[in-house]
DNA sequence: TTGAAAGCGCTACCAA
DNA sequence: TTGGTAGCGCTTTCAA
């Protein structure tokens, strides 16, 4: 490795040479006064009073080299940083988790914090954990599952003040976001028993990645039905036109009467499929999509849906602020999924 | 701001105390070595030889600690970090970008590299390069506009050894991914030309911040039918069903018989509206959309579109890596952006 | 084979 | 109002 050597405080000659990393001690020098003053004026310091011609000097030494202060060093000194971060989603996850993403990382910054998304792939738990505690963020925000309690102690006893899931499920030590997944399932079973359905099927991807949310999901439809006589059946998809035509070939065999899809893309897919094969919605099948996608208005007749609403940004970031605050104060859960139905033709 | 005191050395008591943060001090004295041994435990140095039973009680002195390294103490000590910086999308981006960014990240941390997308939100410009050199990232990678050549020195001084610009158009000082949407456009209009479509309308999005992209694969069709003939009309469209039908309503006055929209999902929605209004596709007018999305072949007649086909992570991995260890070399420039037109019913 | 110590860049305490 | 300086946690050179 080739280390750069800092440049000697002689100046240099007449040609640009390729400078290294200018540091507050060069700012000083080039200001004429020490590094203290310089760190004073730069970070306004309220406690310390200094004149305005020094004022000045510092901050044109400062434009003049081009300082940046240096996080790494700064954080070091301070024992602490206001790194909030959240592990990058290693799957494209819907529009509407994006939105939220932004809204919240917009929130957090507003309250001075730094979001950073950290991109981790191949280290799953524990392993994640740790990599994640070496940059000793001052919050972590965890969507889905995947960080247990081991993971969630790593992360404090590095100074995390404060470890949010967003997920199905607790996770001891940490605050909860619960994202309810089962009380959308349970919105459109509800809805199809109440529009006399009765024997359900529910459309579970087979991509990866997506159990954590497709199972609650389906898990909520067969609650919802529970009791009633009526059948749940899982249909596992993949998310192609080829397989989805299959699924519509089997339609007859199957008997459904009425099927509930993970999301709007889903059931887009397989409405498509059982038009072509002359399946008449929702008359002999209704179906029913979730997540409200525009997509789902495209296609005649109007989907069915479960809106699914997340919480703002800001109700997040104020969570993880008073967590910061106060890192000592009893982990709180929040069921934050909002499920309603949006009723349109298909059902 | 409180301070949490360093536990004294001395063992707590009974009650299991919330102690502070262990170091590599701490690893040390709990396995009865120096620091620096602990160092070249962990670290696995090969310049030095470490006998078998120091290893383990190191190692088991971490473990039972749960120490985690100081990212930031490193990397201020070694002078570099291997930390690899994106800013994260201000707006919701496609799939296919979300699906490449994945692919990157993956390629990256293969090579070692700590991938991380940086929150800016309500910075600009210089303002936003500041910030994201205050972590001494060794790499940048800044996809769309909003990079200048003076935020290329702020990150180069502050010891960026790459800068990557995913764009547009190239940037002075930094290396350049291409993405030449007016390919993609280009590709479009010849194919509606091709078709002997000679009154064009162009889709354009009313939503901020895709102008980036928008407005390059305008110029993209304008520039494919220069010459013929041909007339080219931008479209304005909100993402609304709205908006949609407003503009379909308005169709017989306009009397094109081609359009090509931003994108798949414009497409669609543009399509719908047309079709409510008894427009026949393709006969009365040709509809392309772009980016290849499932939902063009969902509603019917099936969508023709633009195929885009993005770098592999793994191609962009390694031009990151390549410059990071020659900084010196002439900033590279590549054209990355295939665009192919895939033929289906509407046009 | 191990330890002592310097020093990365920064801030905050204390002295002048 | 300003400067000197200790020390955050870590790695690495040099010495033992």
């Amino acid at each position: 490795m080739v280390e750069i050597p800092n440049t000697p405080s002689v100046p240099s000659s007449a040609a640009p040479v390729p400078r290294s990393v200018p540091t507050s001690a060069d700012v000083a020098r080039l200001a004429g006064v020490s590094r203290a003053t310089v760190s004073y004026v730069l970070n306004n310091t309220s406690a310390v009073r200094i004149s305005e011609p020094t004022r000045r000097r510092v901050h044109e030494a400062a434009k003049e080299l081009g300082y940046v202060p240096h996080a790494a060093a700064r954080s070091l000194r301070a024992g602490h940083s206001r790194l909030v971060l959240m592990p990058a989603p290693a799957i494209p996850v819907g529009l509407l988790y994006a939105r939220f993403i932004n809204e919240l990382q917009w929130a957090l910054s507003r309250l001075d914090y730094t979001v950073v998304q950290y991109g981790t792939v191949g280290l799953r738990g524990d392993d994640a954990a740790r990599a994640w505690a070496e940059l000793r963020p001052v919050a972590v925000l965890v969507p889905g599952t995947g960080l247990g309690p081991q993971g969630v102690a790593v992360l404090k006893r590095s100074g995390a003040r404060a470890v949010v899931t967003l997920g199905p499920e607790r996770v001891e030590g940490a605050h909860a976001l619960l994202m309810d997944h089962e009380s959308v399932g349970h919105c459109a079973g509800s809805h199809l028993r109440a529009r006399g359905r009765r024997r359900v099927g529910v459309v579970v991807p087979e991509e990866d990645g997506l159990e954590a949310y497709s199972r609650p999901r389906l898990e909520g439809v067969r609650q919802a039905l529970h009791g009633t006589g009526a059948t749940v059946t899982a249909l596992p998809l993949a998310h192609t036109e080829q397989a989805a035509a299959r699924l519509a070939a089997d339609w007859p065999r199957l008997g459904l009467d009425a099927v509930f899809a993970y999301n709007d893309e889903y059931a887009m897919l397989l409405m498509r499929a059982l038009k072509d094969e002359g399946v008449r919605i929702p008359e002999d099948t209704a179906v029913v999509g979730a997540d409200d996608l525009m997509l789902g208005r495209l296609l005649r007749p109007r989907l069915s849906t479960v809106h699914v609403e997340l919480p703002s940004g800001q109700y997040l970031a104020e969570l993880v602020d008073r967590a910061v605050r106060d890192p000592h104060a009893e982990p709180e859960t929040h069921k934050v999924l909002g499920a309603s139905l949006v009723r349109r033709d298909s059902s």
